[in-house]
DNA sequence: CACAGATTTTGACCTACATCAAAGCTTTAG
DNA sequence: CTAAAGCTTTGATGTAGGTCAAAATCTGTG
């Protein structure tokens, strides 16, 4: 019960200072199988066999190793996370952010392996599942197993962010399906979404969206200029949404 | 049981001219979900309930409308077929493509409705499974969520490729990792893999990739010049795989 | 078989973005 | 507080690939 910690539930205050942003036990997409593993039911012990709870990341901690025997999957609790594929060349090739509240390390379920490795790009802290226990939650396992599809779909339709992203034609649009994308990632979970500090670098960024550094920089630039957006090196506030939707050319059609 | 045809398990004869390719129930992904779903059980009725086999689709049939209510996910039995979200400029995206003993629909799962359209690229047909219909399962539904998520997963996992697509700088590797990502998933369910015919227009083509058309066509005369491939149209044969391989950045680093 | 429409290829030109270079900034460690 | 290392921005220049245009090839249909 304890770990439910019933507060304000307001997105986040906008202009306090806080530590970091922290979702609550109610926005994380652990939350159905957490309490399906026993949080609030009378097997109070398993949940801690089961998962582990905010267990603090330093910046640069590498959580998920790349062909490591896939055991456990991760809600991200603060902090901010990048899964990355290692390439030939030498380079990574970034695949996508994780915020909190998100799910990682769900790719391995199918196989015995983590396909990606997941790095920390700030301190942080996560909540832990281990798969190699679930025996322990018996016939509760129905229940959970309902909770995980509900997730892995979940992060299907998440994904449909990407080809949007990366198919766009030109830099423009892509920075702004960008930024429109972490902004609905973060207000899905209670977080502020018109105004947040970018945590990864512009490297980052450049690499997932197969741009240069100078280009990305250029571009959040332009649309300052434009009065689209504030930036002040990470921190950005999105002024005006409605024309970022236009610039992304993402303002879906009508429903036929 | 009749639906299961054991033939040849051979990944289909490369120089044989068969009508299309055509995955056998074996190697479709709805296969575990069939058969729970009372395909060799003493069910019989029951399958015909839930899952409707082999239903003919014609080209550019849409058999999935963005916005409409999810009933039910798909199965290619044969022919290909794209998703594609309609942009605010009018314009399609392409999101995705789906091959023989690919799912189809299975975004729909967690909202109440599909995200995107799906629309057949070639004359072809699809097994389909009705979602509303599930209680019909009974007690059989735990065995059918296992199939379910081990489905999910593998589509999370099989999105891997995507971002190594779209992130790629250049129209070189995006066309070299865009024909390795084909061939994978066509090997995957058995079907010719070094030699096959691209159901898809080169406009689609580009427009998943984010390139114009003339560039698309350049790099496939480019890599045939280099010996890596030979096209003729739509009919491509892959020569050099680890040519091919090394340029899209590909081969991974060693494991860790 | 022949025509019409679509699809693919090829060529010439030009713009958006990568690359190179260097100067502010910010953060971390001492 | 200062130095060193890292980020971010800005500028100048070159090129990959977009755009426009037209020819060549393929596809289906009466």
């Amino acid at each position: 019960m304890s770990a439910i910690k019933k507060e304000n539930s307001r997105p986040a205050p906008r202009g306090s200072r806080r530590k970091a942003n922290v979702v609550e036990c109610e926005s994380c997409g652990l939350y159905g199988m957490c309490q399906i593993a026993g949080l609030e039911d009378p097997v109070p012990d398993l949940i801690d066999e089961i998962v582990g709870r905010r267990e603090p990341i330093n910046s640069a901690q590498e959580i998920i190793t790349a062909n490591q025997p896939f055991r456990e999957i991760y809600a991200v609790k603060s902090g901010s996370f990048k899964t990355y594929a290692s390439l030939a060349n030498g380079q990574q090739q970034i695949i996508d952010f994780y915020f909190p509240g998100e799910l990682m390390g769900l790719e391995g379920l199918s196989e015995e392996y983590y396909p990606h490795s997941v790095e920390a790009l700030e301190a942080g802290s996560v909540c832990r599942l281990d798969f190699t226990k679930l025996e322990l939650l018996g016939d509760r396992l129905g229940k959970f197993q309902q909770q995980l599809i509900t997730a892995l779909s979940r992060r299907a339709r998440q994904d449909q962010w990407i080809p949007l992203l990366m198919g766009a034609q030109n830099a423009e649009q892509r920075i702004a399906t960008f930024l429109l994308s972490l902004s609905e990632r973060f207000a899905e979970h209670g977080l502020p979404s018109m105004r947040f500090k970018l945590p990864m670098p512009r490297h980052d960024i450049a690499n997932y969206l197969g741009l240069a550094v100078e280009t990305v920089s250029r571009m959040f630039q332009r649309f300052q200029s434009l009065d689209l957006l504030e930036v002040h090196g990470r921190h950005v506030e999105l002024k005006d949404m409605d024309e970022l939707h236009k610039l992304a050319h993402l303002d879906k059609a009508a429903a036929a």
